[in-house]
DNA sequence: CTATATTATTGGACTCAGTCTATTAATTCG
DNA sequence: CGAATTAATAGACTGAGTCCAATAATATAG
C-alpha cells in the first residue's frame, strides 16, 4: 500500500491553520509571517509550503469546503427530476445554514482590507461561485448569453453582499435564508 | 512660486506606462520586473516608486481616470433637477463611449489572470464603483438597506460583465450602451 | 538484521515587490 | 556665488514564493 510507505506525516493543514488564526487575532494577518505560523505549529517554513501554496490559501481553507458543498448541492439539483431555478436552489441551501457553520475567515472578513493577497484570493473564490452559477443557468432555459452572464454576476454579487451583511448583523442574526431572500431580487 | 523650485521632473507616469505596456505585450505582466520597466524608460527602480506606489497602479492608470469620469457624471446627475435612475444614468454615460476610449488595460484584461496583485487591484476598482452606486441609490428612494446594497452589487457585477463581454466581442462591437442595455436587467 | 526504496521535513539560496534612508544632482532665488 | 528646494538614485532591508539538495523516519525486500 502506497499510503503507509515512507516517513509518516506530522504536519497538517489543520495544525497550521490553528496556529495561524491565533496569530492573526493577535497581530493581524499582514504582520504575521509564514515563518511565525510554521514555527508556532512546530514546523519549518518549507513545510508550510508543503501544505499550502500560499498564506492566503490557508485563510480560505474552510470557506473552500463550504463552496464545494454549495456546488455539490447545485449539481444534485441539476441531476434531479425537476430542478429548481437558481434563486430557489440557493435559498434552499442557505436555509439549512446555521451561524455555527460559517468559517472563521468569513466571520473575520474585515481582515481582507488589510492585505492585497487576501482581496485577490477572495475575488477568485467569488469568480469560482460565478462560474458555477453560469453553468447552472446554462442548463436551464436558453437565454441571450449576455443576459445570462449578467444574471450570474448579479447573483454572485447579491449573494456575497447578503452574506457580509448577515455576518455584520452580529450574533442576533436570524436564518441566513431569510436574509438572502431579501437580497436576491428577481 | 513653489512649482518652479528645485530640480525639474524628468520622469512621469506616462513615460513609465509607455515602457511598461511595451514590455507587458512582449513578456507578459508577471515576468516583467519593475527594474526592467524603469530602466527601459531610462530611470531607476527607486524613481518608479516616486511615480507609482505599485506595479498594479501603473496598470490601472487610464482606467482610474475613466472611473473618475463616470463618478463625476453621476454626481452631475444627482445635483441636477430630475436625476435619472441609476440604470438610465449608466446607459447615458455608456452611450457616449467609443471603442477608442477604452483603456489599454481593459482591452487586455486577460492579463489579470496571470497575477494576484492585478486581481486584487482590479477588485478594488470594482469596489470603488460599487460604493459610488451605493451612494447614488441612497439619494433616490429609501429602500431596505439590504436590498439597496444588493442592488448596487448586482449593478456593479452586471456592468463589469457587460464591459468584458463587449471587449471580447472584438473590433466589430457596436456601441457599448446598446450592449449594456441587454445586461442591465431591471 | 540490513539494505533499499519511499516519503516528509528541513536548510539554504535565489528572485522579486515594496519600504526606507541617506546621498547626490539639478534647478531657482537671494 | 551660496542656500534652499526638489528629483533621482543607490543600497540595505523584510517578506512571499520557488527551487533544490540533504537528511530523517518509516516500510519492506532480501
Amino acid at each position: 500500500m502506497a499510503s503507509s510507505a515512507g516517513r509518516p506525516r506530522r504536519a497538517s493543514q489543520e495544525l497550521l491553520q490553528e496556529a495561524a488564526f491565533e496569530l492573526f487575532q493577535l497581530r493581524g494577518y499582514r504582520s504575521t509571517t509564514i515563518e511565525q505560523i510554521a514555527r508556532t505549529a512546530g514546523f519549518s517554513r518549507a513545510t508550510f509550503f508543503n501544505c499550502f501554496s500560499s498564506k492566503a490559501d490557508l485563510f480560505w481553507l474552510e470557506t473552500d469546503t463550504l463552496i464545494a458543498a454549495l456546488r455539490e448541492s447545485l449539481d444534485a439539483q441539476l441531476s434531479g427530476e425537476n430542478p429548481l431555478d437558481l434563486r430557489s436552489a440557493l435559498l434552499r441551501f442557505a436555509t439549512g445554514l446555521g451561524s455555527d457553520r460559517i468559517p472563521w475567515a468569513l466571520q473575520n472578513y474585515r481582515l481582507l482590507e488589510a492585505s492585497d493577497d487576501l482581496v485577490a484570493s477572495g475575488a477568485s473564490r467569488a469568480l469560482e461561485l460565478n462560474w458555477a452559477f453560469v453553468r447552472y443557468l446554462q442548463q436551464g432555459g436558453s437565454i441571450d448569453p449576455i443576459a445570462l452572464h449578467a444574471q450570474a454576476a448579479a447573483t454572485t454579487a447579491m449573494l456575497v453582499s447578503a452574506l457580509l451583511g448577515w455576518i455584520d448583523a452580529g450574533v442576533g442574526r436570524g436564518d441566513f435564508g431569510e436574509h438572502l431572500a431579501h437580497a436576491l431580487i428577481h
